[in-house]
DNA sequence: CATGAATGAGTGTTCATTCAT
DNA sequence: GATGAATGAACACTCATTCAT
């Protein structure tokens, strides 16, 4: 949870957050909530526990929020709207910027590098979206406008920018272009939580440079 | 749920199939389980439930399979041990046997359309394995054991013989080729299903098109 | 059951007893399931009648004990610690010092007949746990520590001091003649109630006297 | 269970038993749910259980026996009509024949010595009869008429005989005479099994001489 | 506004008994 | 007569939600 703390506090405290008006007994009431949902699932944690992990009554809980659900939602959705955009990953659009002159290779791999990094961090968040978005249609829609079409929108602007730029070529979709690099990583990291035991730093380094490679470079024998 | 009938009678009555001995009854309960684990999910679904779509009694439920759980078990794992494999995968190794010589645009893209179809039909099936493997590790450990593992060794496979043919670079190690070909498809699936929009056939061949044409050729641009 | 309410209030709310803190409505569960596990036995009672009885709902019974074992445990155990020591059979240590310096026989008579009021009070109660202390250890264990050490202790004691003074014989182990003694009383008070037909309150006494005689003369003949 | 087959045979097959008639199926019925009742006790057995023990299918259990209960019965009330009387007991009657000139201080020896023996062998029986008398009318009765009133008719006549020799005091009711008998007796058995530390078989002896003596001569100092 | 005791519908599971074969 | 699959009422226990204080 500790290493949530500074994630959350930024979510839900930070300017023009959807919660900045949170009591603190309700900030209290989400953050244990949060804490529980990541470690057991969002059904098998009870209300009970929640207000016991946030130091108030149960009957406390539903004065602020109207069912067990509404925290699911009152948790998840913010941090949702923050995954991608003006928040964390604010630092990937400064990222692209401050690096915008280096070539193709070396951008993604700092990108990929430090997606991987937040990626692992906040899995156990990405696992309870996962799972919830499938019961939960409010959090599907959350999902795809927080998080989906938002980094859909950012990846194709990257693409077209370097396409405009002759970096890539320029006789594909640039959505075909940017699905594929997306795709590429996201099961590398899929791939990494699947197979643990392969994942030294250096050896982490060296995949992605080969992924980066066969992205830019393609699969198919020189020799062809 | 009709959508699935024909596929579970191939799981579930297929010569050597776990549940060649099944008795009817059994079949009933398996089959109407399922039809709401899909619909709802697994904790959602009540054995009375169960009990009444399948036409039985609930005590009669519990003759057949000791737990709640074991219904799910009895379920998942026979379906996900022919998600590949002899099972209805074993056409994918017919594919490749049958179409050994053409060239890997051709295969990969008949590979694909096959693998699109299938997924597509099993969805729901897919959601509800995902979802639970996090609940039950016997559902994970069969899902690596029967799923994820052939699956690897059968597209390692694959792409070292096509290294070995020439018609991959053998400059790059085989499992980095096989991870960057199936995130790049498996993505575009997700992709497909997220942006149901967008999805004539004819834009499906297409759009596979383009990406095989990525993976082997690379997204940079001809020019450099 | 309310031949039994004063006990109860004795022990449960006594000072010190373990129970002083119980609320009312704990109290009011612990009396209806006492009620109906005196009359049917604690297998045969179900919590709903528990809950009907103690005039709440089945869910509060679970709010204050967690499982219905535990209310067997809470209804029991404290009854038991009672059975001898400083609650009722305080009075057995009171009558002893009372009634010191009077003959054994008298002596004697006094306590059988405060005890046999005492048992016939609570027979109901002592079927409960000869029964249960049959299938859960813990009840067995109590009854051990809580009743039949320390009244072996007890009788002992009494029958070391007697034996001290001269009034029971020296060449026998005390045990030996406690255990004598205890028998002798405990079946004729089963007898009583295998064969209530005989019990008026002139003959109890004579035949407490006959028991008495016999134990402390002998049943032998006297012209041997 | 072996040790109790021949117990069995003799009181389910003997001549004149209730059930000589009994078909092998039946006995073997019985047999069955008896060796379950002694380990785990009457309500613990399933009719599973017995069905599968005693090789048959459940149904076939109730072709014979209408309830479960009836199987209790028919288990428990034959073995209790031999409990004591022309069954095994029949060999204290005996016992008595035999040694009919012996002083009462060795025939008291050699009864105890016997019914000690004896008790510690059906154990497991006596258990499951005491506990499901409680819940049983029927057993009640059948222990009250094939056991409690038949020994007290026999200790009775015993007692008669004796103080008809002389040897036991005359000036007391014979009942009282037996009852002390028979209770510090009794008392003895229980506290063996309270107690099973003390235990050895020359301890025994010594133990059982000495209540002996105490019901023959008293327990008074001889100084008095 | 906060509390936490009370609720009661709902849960998965058991098992003596029935009955069509 | 024998079977054993089917039954369904009953069970102890859970938990999100309510509401009097």
């Amino acid at each position: 949870m500790d290493e949530f703390e500074e994630l959350f506090n930024y979510h839900w405290q930070g300017e023009g957050s959807p919660y900045e008006q949170l009591s603190e007994k309700q900030w209290n009431i989400l953050k244990a909530a949060l804490k529980i949902f990541l470690e057991k699932g969002y059904s098998a944690t009870t209300t009970n526990e929640i207000a016991h992990a946030a130091g108030v009554a149960e009957g406390t809980i539903f004065r602020h929020f109207k069912t067990k659900k509404d925290i699911l939602l009152a948790t998840i959705i913010p941090l949702m709207q923050n995954l991608v955009g003006p928040g964390v990953s604010g630092s990937l659009q400064e990222l692209l910027v401050e690096n915008e002159d280096l070539p193709l290779e070396e951008v993604f791999l700092i990108i990929m590098e430090d997606r991987q990094k937040h990626v692992q961090r906040i899995l156990p968040l990405l696992r309870v979206i996962w799972v919830e978005s499938n019961y939960h249609p409010e959090l599907k829609e959350a999902l795809m406008n927080g998080v989906i079409l938002p980094s859909k929108k950012f990846f194709l602007r990257f693409i077209e920018q370097r396409q405009e730029r002759g970096e890539l070529r320029q006789d594909m979709d640039s959505w075909v272009l940017a699905r594929s690099l997306v795709g590429v990583f996201a099961f590398y990291l899929i791939s990494l939580s699947l197979f643990p035991d392969t994942g030294e730093r250096q050896q982490n380094r060296e995949a992605i440079k080969g992924i980066i490679q066969i992205y830019l470079d393609g699969a198919r024998s020189s020799r062809e």
